[in-house]
DNA sequence: TCTGAAAACTGGGTGTT
DNA sequence: AACACCCAGTTTTCAGA
């Protein structure tokens, strides 16, 4: 699908606040609501917008550590690895890779205690999972939703 | 803030979908419209729910690469540091780490020339950093906006 | 793509449990 | 706290241009 700069407008003001109404979002982009309303839906239909979603704060719900696990796997089942991997619920971000490393997660979890039983078990527990290093996230310096390219 | 069930449930709730209205989270939680609003309004003064956002597809806008950096860094200039990579445009996540290396960025550019650019020109350039390794993401399992904790 | 009007939702408020 | 009710203002939907 063919973006122009209304779409482009529409979804960068969305990237900032996704709970704009379309009033808003009319009056930013200098359309009319109904342009508004019928791109959004076109976005959404195209997959493009995949969907909105609250962002929070995992410290304050508790979940203080924040951790980025490389796994270097072997005998490569692909796709049962993937179901695998989506059913953990403190995996936040999972992605293969290529380079040094198979395997990136970025994994939250309440304390180290839960962060050890993670690895240790739980990941380890995982056939093709043959070694993993884990760094422990001391700080987060950039956090953004999404990445909109720019003109 | 102590959190009860009817904030987890308005968190998970808008964590699937940010922009429920008032009336379908008061049916999906049980309580009334009065009782999200307030539940709202608290949760965004505590900080707890930081913003909302939507979620967009890198590959439809054009993003079809995305790698994770793991950077080895020098003479430790944090706030320098933080400041300088919260300026990158191509960076979603920059985080500082314990471990085998310093800081993990995960970043979107639109092809492998731009990933060059960005990884011997611009993070190169920053003072701190020593050495960088740049691994590609080939594909991503789980890429979720926010872990909420279970009960 | 825009406009206007009906329908639905919001953000208050009140008083009650 | 949470609830049910109400109300004016806003937002969304939908038709027609």
């Amino acid at each position: 699908m063919k973006l122009d700069d209304i779409d482009m407008s529409l979804l960068r003001a969305l990237n900032t606040d996704g709970r704009l109404s379309a009033s808003e979002l009319a009056a930013r982009s200098n359309v009319s609501r109904g342009t508004v309303y019928t791109r959004l839906r076109r976005l959404r239909r195209a997959g493009i917008i995949r969907n909105f979603s609250a962002h929070v704060d995992h410290d304050k719900l508790g979940l203080a550590v924040t951790a980025v696990v490389l796994v270097s796997a072997g005998q490569f089942r692909w796709r049962e690895m993937s179901q695998e991997l989506a059913t953990l619920p403190e995996v936040q971000y999972a992605g293969y890779l290529t380079g040094g490393f198979d395997i990136m997660l970025i994994v939250r979890t309440r304390d180290t205690d839960e962060l050890r039983a993670f690895v240790f078990e739980k990941l380890q527990g995982i056939q093709g999972v043959r070694a993993t290093q884990t760094l422990t996230v001391v700080e987060e310096v950039v956090n953004r939703p999404n990445i909109i390219p720019g003109p």
